[in-house]
DNA sequence: TTGCTCCTCACGTCACGTGAGGTGGC
DNA sequence: TTGCTCCTCACGTCACGTGAGGTGGC
């Protein structure tokens, strides 16, 4: 307040500079609007989605959720709430709110927190010991390789192999 | 050959059994049948389908290609074809098979493979800083709630976090 | 005969993809 | 005026979920 700081910086983005920089496509963000998940700070006149910095940090926070959890969007949504009402709380705070209500979000907060952890933790054991079995794997066809004599056309081209297994569209 | 062994064990399984064991429904083995990728062994004369072991395995590497690394199912069959070829070089190789061929297969083999662990390494790092992240959040809820004076319903409980974080069903 | 599991359609759902046909600002 | 990006329907797709209605072996 009165700082001289604008808190929101003006809303500038277009809805394909958006879903370029993410890696999703326009009609991705449409459909998380119809969702209620990203509500695009204002339109211009003509009827066009504008962005701000703001929104597209909560889509990087969407797209983080749906693709390293794997959740789905109701449970993303779920999520995202809790975190709006931890972020109204801050603000909150300095005006003086209920403890009951300060130790509800907090607790929810904690709770949510401590699903995640696990769950992470969980997720990296299953790659970790994936990871091994494909270890153990290549060392296998490398010394099959070997004994019959064949080499490989360019030692062992991690870049190219990953855009031949796929992952590049 | 003559060795006294009986390759495949008989088929014995039912399709509800197996789908159970594996944490999927029936018609997602119905549905990966109609794609071709998990053919049961044979059918009972009543027409119920039979799976046998080798089935079960196959399955539960569907299943790992596409949880773990989020493939989907065209992506998981053309490399189970590439598995499938790899096995039938292993038996070829006894009878003796044109070194071409087994060029060709065994450098589709290791392409894979390199595209699956440069994969499964980005995962690693990207689940890695996300833990990061999450404890560092943690810390500071912890803090908070240090702060306001409110105490957690019993310590860390990461078990019934988990749940209320809803991923048991 | 009674349960139990199995079967085949076939429509529904979630998270988008993909045009069809049209409008708005540089 | 010409491109460019944007808009709203609206049907299509992938990977199943979910009954409807019926059959088969202990």
């Amino acid at each position: 307040m009165g700082t001289g700081m604008t808190d929101d910086a003006e809303p500038r983005l277009r809805i394909g500079e958006v879903a370029e920089q993410a890696g999703v496509s326009t009609r991705t963000l449409r459909y998380y609007q119809e969702l209620g998940l990203l509500n695009p700070a204002r339109s211009s006149p003509g009827g066009g989605r504008r962005y701000s910095a703001r929104d597209v940090a909560r889509l990087d926070r969407i797209l983080e959720l749906r693709d390293v959890m794997g959740f789905d969007l109701d449970r993303i949504k779920a999520i995202l709430h809790g975190e709006d009402r931890l972020a109204e709380l801050r603000q909150e705070v300095l005006a003086g709110v209920s403890r009951e209500r300060r130790k509800d979000v907090i607790v929810e907060a904690v709770t949510i927190n401590n699903g995640m952890r696990t769950q992470v933790g969980e997720r990296l054991e299953v790659l970790h010991s994936f990871l091994t079995e494909l270890e153990t794997k290549a060392a296998y066809y490398h010394q099959t390789a070997r004994d019959l004599n064949i080499k490989f056309p360019g030692g062992a081209l991690p870049a190219r192999a990953a855009a031949a297994a796929g992952l590049t569209t």
